[in-house]
DNA sequence: CCACTTAGTTTTATCTATTTACTAACTAGG
DNA sequence: CCTAGTTAGTAAATAGATAAAACTAAGTGG
């Protein structure tokens, strides 16, 4: 089940048809409103091809023409976009705490959404909820009328490369369940791709691929919830790597602290010692089944919470330094439920970071790093990402 | 000047004959004794495509014929092999105190070497002196007969993503050097293609590349020298990244002690303050101008000496455990001059990772950890892996 | 010696992108 | 208002690549 799809080695004739008609489609999800002109300039592809690329496009609905651009002296080329209204893909995360559901359009809007809370449980018992959510997301209005090109699931855990397997989500208790396997016993009627990937690298592949216009080379997405993960993603043709055991990004086990606090790993001085949602509960002794928000949002003037607080911020904030020196991406995005802490928790990484990553080279670029208020759906919608570019560059025939 | 070839997101016919002849040539690269059957199958090309194939890479001097294979009950096909006697490669590599070269052929096998000891010096000055060098090794009667495909630059420090550009050379003083053009005034008649790269980089490629019979998805080298890097290589189409601002791998400067000694890049805490062939010297008042190994041979039993490769050796193991959590590559290099500091060293490193490596998955895989004794030509040879896979992928129309 | 199998080549067919020519649609200037 | 010029897009003919089918080559086994 890889989402990261190998470039072919190797290709007949229709290889190379659907590759062009893949670049066309990528050209126009990246740049909307690009006319066959631009497509071909920038394909470095003749517009003949680009042409009849386009019409086979636009017959199959992934494409729809839009308006007349200006003209610049001579006819005007006619915008094409995404056709939002033939294909939907659906996409669902299992979180420590609930479950994320999403259908969204090709350009990544959502259509509907479902949010529901629930405390952790077996997978069998949670493979069957969220199915019977899926069921009533299906039939909700918002999708009347949509093909669905398949079904993404985000775990909160590391992802075996090359097979649908969850190795283990320690704060769930799992252990090397093919969750899709139990989801499809109960939904033998969605057709599709079906996925499945780490919460943080479906995220990450969601704010990559549904970007458009000025694109980043890569982008790693870290999220901070009950656990601490990240994602990386590169390239034009979107490579995401789960390396080789499925570690990749497993970077709250990372080492902070050498003969620091024993992690749930059993390794000690790990980054989820010092940042991470459970080891706040720990330190300030806020139970599993309390909202961490809503628990901490009035203790907030308490010099214990405030110096947790910074602890955790700072560490964070040499995850982030040391993934800058790892992998640095072009890109950083921030999310999950701790970035609500707000200000006593995120100042201390941001200004750490900050201050600490142009030493090397002496430089004064900075690396964006963006945080995400409201990350609810976005490793659900990013699951639903992996789907469409499976199917717009793996081995399907929609194109 | 990009070493990871971005595979064409569209293509002409030309493209696609180029593509399946450069995809015959990896497979008998990795498979010697290939047949053309065999590689039909395993390309998933026709006999006929692979055929004809076959026959212009033999005509071009990329590929010979070898034995017959042992008949299966039919006609027994024959082995094809690179031909070692048409192309050579030229790689370098500018180390804090010397320079390697070496002319190796398609299958990596060394011609040719030389290795002259050097303290730091000018850009200017090293170049001069390496493209003598060069010029000497050139004219090395072993090298007689063949064709140079282009000459690949090692270099110890980031290079820039997107053009040959050395960021900075922490150990040699340099900052924002274009080593190749220094290079090029000396050597007009070199043709072919140019490349640099940092040292742990070429490293990392050229372990990986020129590697036959089963080859891992992923690898990482790290280099232990004066400063410690990695590079990591993944991909069928074997893809290097430099990162954004070409820091990726710079792991030398990752967080391990917060708050610990002051690194040169002005951060505190680097892992180069623990482990890293300044940080010991400094720890044991070994001067610059002496050589590290010879220094330290006639001190090994003394307590002080012990103690500071012990610690280096565990900073190290915690290095090489965060990177397993970070790329987790399917297999870990360790070269670099501190790599025959021996048993006092590199024991805590190897034994620290091998215990902690598992704790995550509670599984008993082992991720392969190879150290490589004698790394002297390892980064030159390297980045004439890198010119090789550029002719290979790359624009060139050598195919 | 003959049936059978597998390797590799040759010939023919098919398919895709390109080339060339053409139509469409707009601007600018007299 | 008309014409020359420019850019967008389509249509028909051409070139070039792989695929398919037929064929030759070279072995095994009974």
């Amino acid at each position: 089940m890889p989402t990261s799809f190998q470039p072919h080695r190797s290709g007949d004739l229709h290889f190379l048809k659907r590759l062009n008609r893949s670049a066309i489609l990528e050209l126009v999800r990246r740049s909307p409103g690009l006319t066959r002109a631009d497509i071909a300039s920038q394909a470095q592809l003749t517009k003949a091809t680009v042409g009849s690329g386009v019409q086979s496009l636009l017959k199959q609905g992934w494409l729809r023409e839009g308006e007349l651009q200006k003209s610049s002296g001579g006819r005007p080329g006619r915008a094409l976009h995404l056709d939002e209204q033939r294909f939907a893909i659906l996409g669902a995360e299992v979180g420590v705490h609930g479950l994320r559901l999403v259908a969204c359009t090709l350009s990544g809007r959502i259509l509907a959404s479902h949010h529901e809370r629930l405390s952790p449980s077996s997978p069998e018992v949670t493979a069957e909820l969220l199915a019977g959510l899926l069921k009533t997301l299906q039939q909700s209005p918002a999708l009347a009328g949509y093909h669905l090109l398949g079904l993404g699931v985000a775990l909160p855990g590391p992802v075996a490369p090359n097979a649908p397997l969850l190795r283990v989500a320690p704060n769930l208790g799992w252990k090397d369940i093919r969750f899709l396997d139990l989801l499809r016993s109960h939904l033998p009627q969605l057709e599709g791709a079906w996925l499945m990937d780490n919460e943080a690298k479906s995220a990450a592949f969601g704010e990559f691929y549904f970007r458009t216009g000025q694109v980043p080379d890569s982008l790693i997405y870290v999220s901070a919830g009950t656990g601490i993960g990240s994602g990386m993603i590169e390239g034009n043709q979107p490579l995401l790597s789960r390396g080789f055991q499925g570690l990749a990004g497993e970077i709250g086990h990372t080492v902070l602290q050498p003969g620091g606090l024993y992690c749930h790993c059993g390794n000690r001085g790990c980054a989820e010692t010092l940042v991470s949602g459970w080891s706040i509960r720990a330190a300030l002794g806020v139970a599993e089944d309390e909202d961490l928000l809503e628990a901490l949002r009035p203790r907030l003037h308490e010099e214990a919470v405030q110096l947790t607080l910074r602890r955790a911020g700072e560490a964070l904030g040499t995850l982030l330094l040391n993934l800058h020196h790892t992998q640095n991406p072009s890109e950083l995005v921030l999310g999950g439920s701790l970035v609500q802490l707000g200000a006593s928790f995120l100042d201390p990484a941001l200004s750490y970071f900050k201050a600490h990553q142009n030493r090397l080279l002496g430089s004064s670029q900075q690396v964006p790093l963006r945080v995400i208020d409201d990350s609810t759906f976005i490793a659900a919608r990013g699951a639903a990402a992996q789907v469409l570019a499976h199917v717009i560059h793996g081995p399907s025939d929609l194109i």
